[in-house]
DNA sequence: GTGAAAGCGCTAACAC
DNA sequence: GTGTTAGCGCTTTCAC
C-alpha cells in the first residue's frame, strides 16, 4: 500500500480491493509511533479574535498544507502559564515542528525554548542571543519611515500612540522608530504627544482624546496598529475634527480594515498572511534539514490612502 | 505517576525524583496508541481570514481547553476535495471528535458524514434529515425580524443583499427571512432591489451601486453580513448618500467591526463566540456520552446602533 | 504493593 | 517477490 516494495501487480490489485471492501483506513497514531513523524506543527499564538494572528494562521497554513502537514492550534490567550502547557503538550504530541508568535515567556523562562528538540521558529519578537530562528518585520525602520514620511509632508507637530508596552514590537520598536525619526529630524516630542494603547481600538479612542486636550495639538498622529487607528479616526469623527484636513493619521498593519474606513487608512503594509508564509517557509526548511538564517526579515512599505494629507 | 494503583510513598517519591532528574515525558502518541483516546478536536473551517470563523474558533477553544482538549485546525478554502482530505485525515489521526462549519459537500457526499465513528456538531448548516447535532441561529427569523424591525420603522422600500446562494443560512435563509417579512407586511419586492454578494465588502459596494441605479431608490437596506454592509455603508459615504438620513442600513453578525464604522452599524447580534462555545459544549456532551439534541437554536436580538432611522 | 508480560496498529528488517 | 517478526512507548492485566 505505501508503495515501499515492489509488488506483483495482482497482488496489489488485491490488496486494493480489499482495502476498498472493508473501507480500511490507517491509524496515523501507530504510524506516527513507529515513524517518529507526527506530520503536524504547532502553532501558538495570544489571541485568534486579532485579525492580525488569524491571518498569520492562514499564511503558516498555506504553506504547510502543501507540503501534507497540518495544524495544532494553541490560543494562549498572552498567559505564560498557557504558553508553557501547550509547549510541553507540543512535545508530548511528538509535533514535528513548532512557531510561535508573540509569547510572553521568553524573558526568564528562556530554558523552555532550548528544550526544544524539533524545529521552532519564533514570529514577533527579536530573540537576540537565541539560536533559535525568528520572522519579523524590521518595526524600527518600518514605524521610522511612516513618521519621516509625515515629517517629509511638513508636518512638524506629530503624536504617537504605541502598542502596549509588554510587547516589543509594536510597543518599543514602534514607538521606537518614531522617537528616532523625530529626533533625526530635530523636531520635539512634547510630553502628551505620546500614549500607549493596548491594541484595541477603544484604548486609542482615550488615548487620542488625552492628546487632543493638549494646548497645542498635532497636525499628524502616528498610530502603532491599524485597528487602534480606527479608533483614532472615530474619535476625531465624533469630535468634528475633520482627517486629513484637520489632522493626518498614519496607521500601521494594513488589516482589511484599513481599507474599508473613510477617509481610507494610509498605513504600514505588514501583511500577516505574508509573514506566516515565511515563518511555515522557514519552518519547513529546517524540517528537510537544510540551514535557515537566524533572522529572517520581511519587507514593508508604505500604503498611501487618504487619511495623510501634505501640509501646506 | 498516573495514580492508577496505590503505591508506597517511598517508591512514588523516587519515581518522581527520577522523572525530575531525567527531564522525562511521557509520549502522548505511545498512550493514545492504547488508550485510544487523543484528547484533540478536529475543527474544519472554510476561510480563517474571515472574522467571523476565527471567532467561532475562539468560542470553541475557550471551551475545550477547559477539558484539556486542543484543536487539530482544517481550512477548507471551501474546496470539497479538501473538506473530504480533511475529513479523512481525521479519521486516520483518531481525533476524538469533530466540528465542521460551513462545510459545502453536503449534498450528494452525506455518505462521508455517516462513516464517522466519532461525535460530530455542524454549525452553520441545517441538516435536516441527519442524526448529527447541528448549532445554529435561525437565520430565517433573525432577518425576518430585522427586515420587520425596519418595516416598523415605517420603510416601505426595503432592499435587500443576501450572501452567497452556495451558502444556505447566509442567502437562502436570510434573503428568505427578508422576503417572508415583506409579503407578510403586503410590501412589494421590485427585482431590482435584491442581489446577491460573496461576503466580501467589495461584492456588496458593487451590489449596492446596482441598487441605487434603480428608478426608484430604497429608503432601507438590509445586508446579510456586517462585512458586506460596510461596503454598502462606504458606497453611500462615497456617493454622498447620507446614513441615515437618505438611506438606512441594517447589518448582520454584530462583528467588531460593526461598531466601528461612522455612523455605526445596526445590526443583529449572531455571535460566532458563543456559536463556537455552543457547538463545543455540543461535542463535549457528546464525549461524555450524554444525548445531546439533535438541533440546537443559539438566539439572536437586534443590535440597535446608528445606521437606522425611522421614518417620518 | 510490586514486577512482568501482552498487545495497541503500524513499519522496517529479515528470512524465505 | 513474499511472508514473518521485532519493537515503537505506553496501559492494562495478571501473577506474585
Amino acid at each position: 500500500m505505501n508503495n515501499s516494495k515492489p509488488v506483483r501487480p495482482e497482488l496489489r490489485e488485491k490488496v486494493l480491493r480489499a482495502v476498498e471492501e472493508t473501507g480500511f483506513q490507517p491509524n496515523a497514531i501507530a504510524r506516527s509511533l513507529v515513524s517518529k513523524e507526527t506530520r503536524i506543527i504547532g502553532v501558538m499564538i495570544p489571541d485568534i479574535s486579532n485579525n492580525f494572528y488569524s491571518n498569520l494562521l492562514y499564511g503558516i497554513d498555506s504553506v504547510i498544507s502543501e507540503f501534507d502537514y497540518s495544524m495544532f492550534l494553541a490560543i494562549s490567550d498572552e498567559a505564560v502559564e498557557k504558553e508553557r502547557k501547550y509547549l510541553r503538550l507540543f512535545k508530548e504530541k511528538q509535533l514535528d515542528g513548532i512557531i510561535l508568535s508573540s509569547i510572553h515567556f521568553l524573558e526568564g523562562h528562556s530554558q523552555t525554548l532550548h528544550e526544544i528538540e524539533v524545529p521552532v521558529v519564533v514570529t514577533g519578537h527579536d530573540l537576540h542571543g537565541y539560536q533559535i530562528p525568528t520572522v519579523n518585520v524590521n518595526n524600527v525602520q518600518a514605524a521610522y519611515d511612516a513618521t519621516a514620511y509625515l515629517i517629509g509632508l511638513g508636518h512638524r507637530r506629530i503624536a504617537c500612540i504605541s502598542g502596549p508596552l509588554w510587547d516589543p514590537p509594536c510597543g518599543l520598536d514602534r514607538m521606537g522608530g518614531y522617537r528616532k525619526a523625530m529626533r533625526a529630524h530635530g523636531l520635539p516630542i512634547p510630553e502628551g504627544f505620546v500614549a500607549e494603547g493596548d491594541f484595541t481600538a477603544k484604548s486609542a479612542y482615550e488615548a487620542a482624546k488625552r492628546i487632543f486636550e493638549e494646548q497645542e495639538r498635532p497636525t499628524a498622529i502616528f498610530v502603532a496598529t491599524d485597528l487602534m487607528a480606527v479608533g483614532v479616526l472615530n474619535f476625531l469623527h465624533d469630535e468634528g475634527i475633520r482627517v486629513p484636513d484637520d489632522v493626518s493619521v498614519m496607521g500601521f498593519d494594513n488589516l482589511e480594515i484599513a481599507s474599508l474606513t473613510r477617509p481610507m487608512l494610509t498605513t504600514v503594509h505588514n501583511d500577516p498572511y505574508m509573514y506566516g508564509r515565511a515563518a511555515g517557509e522557514q519552518l519547513l526548511k529546517q524540517l528537510r534539514g537544510e540551514t535557515v538564517e537566524r533572522m529572517s526579515t520581511v519587507p514593508h512599505d508604505l500604503v498611501i490612502r487618504q487619511s495623510v494629507k501634505a501640509l501646506v
